[in-house]
RNA sequence: GCCGGGAUGGUGGAAUUGGCAUACACACAAGACUUAAAAUCUUGCCCUCGAAAGAGGUUGCGGGUUCGAGUCCCGCUCCCGGCACCA
């Protein structure tokens, strides 16, 4: 929970509310509850002390060891058991869904309210699950709706102790309990108090009085790691039967799953009847002994193999110290958003061990994360468990590998669902076809041109304007990829440079100035575009690359750089807005400051006909933008 | 029920910090080239009025804030994901 704060920046907010929730921290008080008439007591968990003065009854939960022995000798012993056997027999999912039946026994004992000294019956319940907080609780019928459910149908006493602000309760009709903050009333000397400090007094009074304590509990369940199943990482655990369960010792690791084994459909994993891994010699006596055959939940694996990427080559341990404090946290972490619980949260649960056992310095595993989103088909996830996945083979086929992976780039951002249609496919093969003509159209003209130098500076528009294209799309595409993460607008981009290279090409024919540093703009120009393909279309990229006489893989190039100062237009369109209103767009000096600005819009003949009956109250002028002229 | 995300043309989607809504494609239609087809190229392509210039409207629905809202706020509808008797 700590953890998460600090991920606020890098991590999707959705996952670490998941995670929250997951881990479901919840402050509040455990409270002792005196047996009746036996030296006993039992211990509820509750969030809720300002309401002790309404607990009416008690549940504890079927399994609860108490309510077995609290019935014996009451003339509900033979109810009770029967209860138990009941709720027992009921399966677990439909038992803990809050649509199912509120079911419960009276146990035939009571316990005493430790703050006002009131005999109240102990009941056992159904919805009171044994494996959270203390499985007993506190019942408030009056301030808990599945309380008062409770209540209403075994006919129990429902007592206000919380009243709303400007409204009161009534005990007897309510059918909506008041479960939200209130003043105390009807609480003896507590009365009057509210929320928080309520809560905060009642605590310090029980603990004062050794009656209760505050707490905090946690929703987390316990994770059970071993799997009857074989594909997995055998637990390295010996059964002996003089010695009990002894871990395998070090020098002995790891215990490798066996290779030879026949995989059939008896419905259970081949380890447990394989002799050759089940015999052993126990570690300690070295009498003959069994290998565990329960392997461990993948998940387990998948905590720490990234680790294990800092240090392949170490053979003396998983990884080495100062490896993975060189390499670790991870900058990037793309997955699916189902791995945002499990996964996910494990893999920072593994980290935390690790960092207490001083094996890495930093707090967190991945740094930024990225949650794709996942492909729809035929209205469900695409998954090899459902058997609805589409293979890229077939467009690869079609294609060639360069179209697919174009395609599914281009269909959507990364992190957005997407519903698989192959509707597109087509489009992106023709503007690699395309990006391949234009390229054999100049290839020859460029082959041998030189880099563009330094201090030239081009004549004719054109030529300027293909570099600024050039130079902007780089932006355009590094910032895509590298901060956005949405490569379907970089790809928009670079097909924007391929149009613009189709509009330039008819000019060419006419320019004037085909000189040497001409054709140079032109060979930077594809220089560029080849390298900002390459990551999309790799295969298209590298034979184009070559073409050009480059002999070093792309692989080995660096990424383009922009020039900040070719970017820039020597005028910007300036959109003008009349109330609000799209009226008109100019055209102005890039130089020109806020004044001179306004002084050209207001001068202008256009505007003056849509200003011409009103007063000018305001004019806003958004620099590089708009103007808006507010007129009455 | 609670938590989170979303809804933009016929389709996938773009709009980066509140500043031109519909970038880039797909599909479709018309035309050019061709004996013909494919490929390619050109043009059109949110809605209404208009021959056009242009005008008005439009980002699920209803309100609000603002000179200005797809974007912010309030209320709703629908869809998706997670959790689901957690005391």
């Amino acid at each position: 929970m700590e953890g998460c704060k600090g991920l606020t920046k890098g991590w999707p907010e959705q996952v670490l509310t998941m995670q929250s929730n997951w881990i479901g921290k919840s402050y509040g008080a455990e409270v002792d509850f005196q047996v009746k008439g036996k030296d006993e007591s039992i211990r509820v968990f509750t969030t809720r002390p300002d309401t002790l003065y309404g607990a009416t009854f008690m549940v504890l939960a079927p399994e609860h060891p108490l309510t077995f022995v609290l019935s014996r000798g009451t003339e509900q012993a033979e109810l009770v058991d029967d209860f138990i056997k009941n709720v027992k027999r009921e399966d677990k999912i439909s038992r803990t869904s809050e649509k199912g039946e509120k079911e419960g026994v009276f146990t035939g004992a009571y316990v005493v309210n430790p703050l006002n000294g009131e005999d109240i019956p102990v009941w056992s319940a159904n919805f009171v699950l044994m494996d959270y907080g203390t499985g007993a609780i506190m019942s408030v019928p009056a301030h808990d709706q599945r309380d008062l459910d409770f209540a209403r149908k075994y006919g129990l006493t429902v007592r206000v102790v919380i009243e709303p602000p400007e409204d009161s309760l009534d005990a007897l009709t309510m059918t909506e309990a008041f479960s939200v903050d209130g003043t105390m009333v009807c609480s003896d000397s507590f009365d009057g108090l509210f929320g928080n400090e309520a809560r905060r007094k009642v605590c310090d009074y029980l603990e004062k009085k050794k009656l209760g304590k505050p707490t905090v509990n946690y929703r987390l369940r316990d994770w059970g790691v071993s799997r009857q199943r074989y594909w997995g990482t055998p637990i390295p655990i010996v059964h002996c039967d003089d010695c009990g369960l002894i871990p395998v010792p070090e020098n002995q690791l790891p215990v490798k799953l066996p290779l030879d084994v026949e995989l059939g459909d008896r419905g259970r994993s081949p380890l447990t009847t394989l002799a050759e891994f089940i015999e052993t010699e126990c570690p300690k006596c070295n009498k003959p002994a069994r290998r565990e055959t329960d392997t461990l939940d993948t998940f387990v694996c998948s905590s720490w193999y990234f680790y294990r990427y800092t240090s392949p080559h170490n053979n003396r341990a998983a990884f080495d110290k100062y490896d993975a404090d060189y390499w670790m946290p991870v900058d990037q972490y793309i997955g699916g958003i189902e791995h945002a619980i499990l996964h996910l949260l494990y893999s920072r649960f593994f980290h935390l061990v690790f960092e207490d056992m001083g094996l890495v310095k930093s707090d967190e595993p991945f740094s930024n994360l990225l949650t794709q989103g996942m492909v729809i088909k035929d209205g469900a996830k695409m998954s090899k468990s459902k058997g609805n996945v589409v293979d890229p083979e077939e467009i690869i086929e079609t294609h060639g590998a360069d179209t697919a992976r174009l395609f599914i780039l281009f269909a959507a951002p990364p992190i957005k669902d997407l519903e698989w249609s192959s509707q597109g496919v087509e489009g992106c093969s023709r503007f690699l076809k395309r990006v391949w003509r234009i390229f054999e159209d100049f290839v020859e003209e460029i082959k041998t041109a030189k880099s563009v130098s330094e201090d030239y500076e081009a004549g004719a528009k054109e030529l300027r304007e293909l570099r600024r294209m050039a130079h902007v799309t780089i932006r355009r595409v590094t910032e895509d990829i590298q901060i956005r993460m949405q490569f379907n607008t970089a790809i928009a981009a670079i097909m924007e440079l391929v149009n613009h290279l189709y509009s330039f090409r008819d000019e060419w024919t006419s320019l004037k100035e085909k000189s040497d540093e001409a054709r140079a703009v032109l060979r930077e120009a594809f220089d560029i575009l080849i390298l900002l393909l390459s990551p999309f279309a790799p295969h298209i990229a590298e034979e184009m690359w070559s073409r050009l006489g480059y002999e070093m893989s792309l692989g080995f190039v660096s990424w383009p750089v922009f020039n900040e100062v070719l970017t820039q237009t020597e005028e910007m369109l300036i959109v003008v807005q009349v109330n609000g209103k799209v009226r008109h767009r100019i055209m102005v000096p890039t130089s020109a400051d806020e004044e001179a600005v306004k002084a050209r819009v207001l001068d202008d003949p256009k505007i003056r006909e849509q200003t011409k009956d009103k007063e000018v109250r305001k004019i806003i002028v958004v620099p590089g933008k708009l103007v808006n002229i507010v007129a009455k």
